[in-house]
DNA sequence: GGCGCACTTAGTACCAGGTAATAAGAGGTG
DNA sequence: CACCTCTTATTACCTGGTACTAAGTGCGCC
């Protein structure tokens, strides 16, 4: 052969990362690749352990259907579980490791946040509402998995601002407490 | 047959649901699953125009691939483009459509909030950081689309707590300004 | 020079989960 | 009754493999 071909071990550990980035080639097209044929491939999957095409992209796709299903529904954060617009209103949340820190585990402040916010927007009782202002208060840090639950309530209404106080607990302790101060757009 | 079957229609009907919402069931246990013949399965797939088994997950996998890539970096919220340890830090986030109110296409608070605490978290020096207080102020409403850029800036800095000021500009007006005690837990 | 050994390639049988096409019952309905 | 829709059965073939056997190929070392 002409072109100067590359050792066994470089190959695999190519391989290793070609799949790992591109789960989506064929042996063919992955011996066209290295230029080796598709036995050798066949041999160093083996070797390697790499699952064949169809299961990598069964892999990809199961991983990944749970995953997207959660990080969307984040966009509506939390669930609703009871409102009386204009007064009060209260929102779960079931936190999980992909909101939390890895190292420690504990819930980033943000995913709480949301829900906070999230609920204080709908148990306004306007069109659109918009933050102004907030003042929020951390008071205990969440380990992933625990199960929030937040409670709202309109302080003051006026013709287009709001005050909404939001606390959040799991289970007996309060674990954040913040005042919205809300902009109605109308 | 003892039960009573269902027609034609009905049964197409929740072949399309039933796929959709779990896409990784063979005809063979799709046959079984509505009590009918393998081919009756094929002719519904044929006439719905639903793909086999294999692009299906093909095609789970691909949407979904781009997308929990997507999702996943949100979780660092912006871009880090600069970052002095312990002092400042810019961060940029591209604001898009999925963060923002349908009706009228304005960015969700909690996208900037996070953008605005992620990056006060990632300028303290500190191994683990969680947020404390924060006052936080939204001075004018994003339309999404826009390019927000975030300044940080260390005010104060004891042994394990830290006051982070953070603010927020789409090209010259600021959209955001908000405090942070952050509080380190060595 | 020749032998051995790792590496590579080739070829065959078989499998899952289909497509495509053809044929044949089952069961109303005009 | 004949017709028509719906359903089922059967067969040949396809893709992207697995599993296994066998046959080169290079080269390193004695």
């Amino acid at each position: 052969m002409s072109r100067a071909s590359i050792s066994k071990k470089e190959r695999q550990k190519k391989l290793m990362e070609k799949v790992k980035d591109d789960p989506f080639m064929k042996d063919e097209e992955l011996s066209e690749h290295f230029d080796v044929s598709i036995q050798t491939i066949r041999l160093d999957r083996m070797e390697l352990g790499i699952p064949e095409l169809r299961e990598r992209i069964k892999g990809v796709a199961s991983r990944n259907y749970q995953k997207v299903k959660s990080l969307e529904s984040r966009e509506i954060v939390g669930e609703l579980v009871d409102l009386t617009l204009g007064l009060k209103g209260i929102s779960i949340l079931e936190t999980s490791q992909e909101m939390a820190f890895e190292r420690n585990k504990i819930v980033r402040g943000h995913f709480i946040y949301s829900l906070a916010e999230t609920l204080a927007i709908s148990v306004i009782d306007a069109k659109v509402a918009l933050i102004g202002v907030a003042n929020i208060k951390y008071k205990s840090p969440v380990i992933a998995g625990a199960r929030l639950v937040a409670k709202a309530e309109v302080k003051k209404a006026r013709a287009n601002s709001f005050i909404v106080w939001v606390s959040i607990k799991e289970k007996q302790t309060e674990v954040f407490r913040g005042k919205f101060i809300l902009v109605s757009l109308d």
